[in-house]
RNA sequence: GGUGACGUGGGUGAGUGGCUGAAACCACCGGUUUGCUAAACCGGCAUACUCUGAAAGGGGUAUCGCGGGUUCGAAUCCCGCCGUCACCGCCA
């Protein structure tokens, strides 16, 4: 969430981003709320701690009396004390409602956006921030969608994870189940490369966790629950790799601390169906192997840029054609102050498939999270997060089966073949 | 799942009602000394909120796993929860 010092210092900025958001008029009231209701916080705590304060000293100097066997003015003075409990636990009460209501108010406010951040209400306002300038895969006469070959190949059983689960389920089988075991280990084998820390986080979490990262309050409905534990299944590693630096205070010199690791994730994905969630293109779990960094606030939006850049080196190695967008305000994700997505061009569909979404957080998640760094002086400053997907694989399936077949069989990509241990998927 | 023990600052660990935001030691930082290193000595070393100040700083409050309670006063007493460890049971 936002910081209650920035938004007090940065008002304008705020309301401005928050426009950028396509708040109107009367949404905006809600900064207003949180100014008046954070004067109340403070003009409460400092009444009550002038009352704690006096009955400390109160409280000492009755301990002196009794010491010194005046019993009868440590009773008197006992007196008044209690009088000033009435009026401290009157105080504390409010208090704490109005730190209650202060935080709820402050859950919904989102991240303020990046300066460079595009205007637009949804998806179609996007900026391609990098188009894809090669050429696109020509298919021959019959070429099939990936859920047909899918069939043809054996390679992944869609109705098969319906008998076991539910719709968005996919059984991956044989020379499928290999491909995403090589995508797997490819992903990660080009993180640890690039110096990230291959992590192997659990892929349940605690309220408190999914609460950090900005799953909670707002997107409850993404996720699956495990109601009878109070726990969540991840919808992307995201969740317990940030979260390994909750209430943490790092030093300067840490900086970047870079993690990866992968896991299945899980999304609940209320929402349409029909043809542009056929096949692997919107599924309720898919693997995905994430990215993570924690950066000093100065050199975050150089650690974005260098993330893209480790995406974009994957997807060269792949062979997939892609493109780059900026996401506009209205498709902005709630904790995030910019985002880029890459997406990868999948030939038999002739559409475009989201395949990683990079961001930069700045205070967003730290602030929630408590994770700091000392700066040299004695203060302590919120650090910033930044995560994508390097990369996401059931679309990179999708399309990497569509683009590559021919009619011998699916063309691994080079790069991957030391990992499938073989050149043809037939 | 059962039983028992335990949960104090970065670490070890003292503290069983007021003199304890917390001894001591270690680690860390600064200094003195030193040919260099080491040793020795001196000093510093939690976080958040808040008031005051131009600032440096100073004052206050809270925090000894978490939440509640008793008390004029709680790390210390009581209740609930969570966690860790040990043993037993079950098990990949």
């Amino acid at each position: 969430m936002l910081e209650l010092h920035f938004i007090r210092a940065n008002k304008e900025r705020v309301l401005q981003g928050l426009k950028i958001r396509n708040f109107g008029e009367q949404e905006l009231e809600i900064i207003n709320e949180i100014l008046r209701l954070d004067d109340t916080r403070k003009e409460t705590q400092t009444e009550l701690d002038s009352l704690l304060a006096e009955r400390n000293q109160l409280s000492k100097e009755i301990g002196g009396l009794f010491k010194q066997g005046k019993k009868e003015e440590a009773e008197a003075m006992r007196e008044r004390v209690s009088h000033l409990k009435d009026r401290a636990s009157k105080l504390e009460e409010l208090l704490k409602s109005t730190i209650e209501a202060l935080n709820e108010e402050l859950y919904k406010v989102p991240n303020i956006p990046h300066e460079s951040v595009p205007a637009g209400s949804a998806e179609q306002d996007n900026e391609v921030y990098k188009p894809w300038t090669g050429g696109l895969p020509q298919l021959a006469e019959g070429a099939l969608p990936h859920w047909e070959l899918a069939q043809k190949y054996n390679i992944f059983d869609l109705e098969l994870g319906t008998k076991i689960t539910g719709s968005g389920f996919p059984v991956y089988r044989g020379k499928g189940a290999r491909l995403q075991r090589a995508l797997i280990s490819f992903f990660l084998d080009e993180a640890v490369k690039a110096g990230y820390e291959e992590i192997m986080p659990p892929l349940l979490v605690n309220e408190e966790t999914a609460r950090a990262t900005g799953q909670l309050p707002d997107k409850e409905g993404q996720m699956y629950t495990v109601e009878r534990d109070n726990l969540y299944l991840i919808p992307t590693a995201e969740v317990p790799l940030t979260n390994i630096y909750r209430d943490v205070i790092l030093e300067e010199k840490d900086f970047p601390i870079k993690l990866t690791g992968y896991t299945p994730c899980f999304r609940r994905e209320a929402g349409s169906y029909g043809a542009h969630v056929r096949g692997l293109n919107r599924v309720h779990q898919f693997d995905k192997v994430e990215i993570v960094q924690f950066q000093h606030p100065d050199k975050s939006y150089d650690t974005l840029f260098e993330m893209l850049a480790h995406v974009e080196g994957v997807l060269k190695k792949l062979e997939l054609p892609f493109r780059i967008l900026r996401l506009c305000g209205g498709d902005l994700g709630f904790t995030s102050a910019l985002t880029f997505d890459f997406e990868v061009y999948s030939a038999a569909q002739q559409r475009w498939l989201e395949v990683s979404s990079v961001s930069n957080f700045e205070t967003y998640q730290s602030n929630r999270m408590k994770l700091r760094f000392r700066d040299g002086s004695k203060a302590t400053r919120l650090a910033h997060t930044l995560n994508g997907s390097a990369l996401a694989l059931a679309r990179i399936v999708a399309a990497l089966l569509e683009n590559n077949q021919t009619a011998e069989g699916i063309v691994i990509p080079k790069a991957l073949q030391s990992y499938t241990g073989f050149e043809i998927l037939d």
